[in-house]
DNA sequence: CCGTCGTCGAATGTCGACATTAGACACATG
DNA sequence: CATGTGTCTAATGTCGACATTCGACGACGG
């Protein structure tokens, strides 16, 4: 049983995180280091520092001199996020397409039915959860390190966007349909073609989530 | 005139990159803020924040309650690291390779000669320095935001092994010809054969990297 | 009424001290 | 000799105070 170190500063991180999961946060809020500081009962050292590490993984906006902000993601930048993601986790499934054993394969297609499924019940946080674990497991036999970095980090950013509109985002024959896609291309060890539908396949999503906020802002005004 | 705002932390960020580069620190070696912070003279708070963020950017290690070292990079993550930049540029050169101009890509051209003419000249610094005016210029027409930061990231990381191996790693011929085979690729419009190009140029100077430094270690035993 | 300047308060950037942890080394024991 | 324990020192993690900066607001002058 080993024990697993957690600095303050990671506690901070995980802190914030949840908060911006919990929409406990609007793009363009500020964090304030000292109100965090006496809400967590701690010092602003380790607060600061986990700032730091949260605006260079790109979650958190920071001005010096002024304070750190939650970003206000334009359309493009949306799209552009999604699009690198859709690079990275296309080159990833490509790259290992081949050493997918038949067993993997069966159990990406149950996680698609069980995604289906899931998605026909009206159980939205299992199929959230069940899309992370079918694209885990889809990128997890890519041996890349860097390349799975940057894709998770990726991820942990969009995460919070998806989470907030994904209920709006796909019926779920669709939400069943778009990821059979990637294991039908895999099965069919077409390189070319794995790139293409997993990059589609996030492009798609961004390009949606784009226009669900449209429509929002627009009722809203 | 705008005054560029500078805090302490960045300044640290700036001097510990440079003795990077300066080759002043070793894979392995540790960086310790008490002694940074009397180097610099200042406190170790603002040391701190730029190792938390050289830390995220994946510049340092950094072990809770221990301590910050330079990485020891095995081959298979320098590999890596190249395959990912590869990656990101051959989508950013391919994405935007409709949009070249053909004063662009002239341009390109010139800069493949002048880098080719510099390596014959055996003038070092002007070659690393074309070669990333090459590279600059090429990402320069995509416009996807996220995936050009992630790529000037691992630019950054790399730069450090590539400034100190690049002298071996290829003939003045071969410098020009990788290089032209990207612009050539480009004018050809075939985005497939466009990625392809580009992706390879990476992990050719990833390889030889790792030859390199085999090579090394093998007569420093 | 508008623009400029000064003041003030809140927030950030940094400082140096204290608390905590890890590793090195010496010593004791089997 | 190998292993375990205790001690000490150096380094990291955090604290709270001080210095600096920025933005909001009010007063004043044209």
């Amino acid at each position: 049983m080993v024990i697993v170190k957690k600095t303050y500063k990671d506690q901070v991180i995980d802190h914030i995180y949840q908060m911006l999961l919990a929409d406990q946060l609007k793009p363009g809020d500020r964090l304030k280091e000292s109100l965090l500081a006496l809400e967590m009962g701690i010092s602003r050292a380790p607060i600061r520092e986990a700032l730091k590490e949260l605006m260079t993984l790109g979650l958190i906006d920071y001005k010096p001199q002024i304070g750190n902000f939650l970003p206000v993601m334009t359309p493009k930048q949306i799209i552009d996020s999604y699009t690198t993601r859709g690079v990275l986790e296309g080159y990833a499934v490509m790259s290992a397409s081949e050493h997918f054993t038949r067993q993997e394969l069966e159990r990406l297609d149950r996680l698609v039915d069980d995604m289906g499924q899931a998605a026909r019940d009206g159980e939205h946080k299992q199929v959230v959860d069940i899309g992370g674990e079918f694209h885990d497991f889809l990128v997890a036999r890519s041996d890349n390190q860097q390349l799975l970095e940057y894709s998770s980090r990726l991820s942990m950013k969009l995460h919070v966007l998806f989470y907030k509109h994904w209920g709006m985002l796909y019926r779920p024959d669709e939400i069943e349909q778009r990821h059979r896609a990637i294991v039908t291309s895999i099965k069919a060890q077409d390189k070319t073609r794995i790139e293409q539908v997993v990059r589609a396949h996030y492009v798609e999503t961004g390009s949606k989530i784009v226009a669900v906020q449209a429509l929002n802002s627009v009722t809203v005004i």
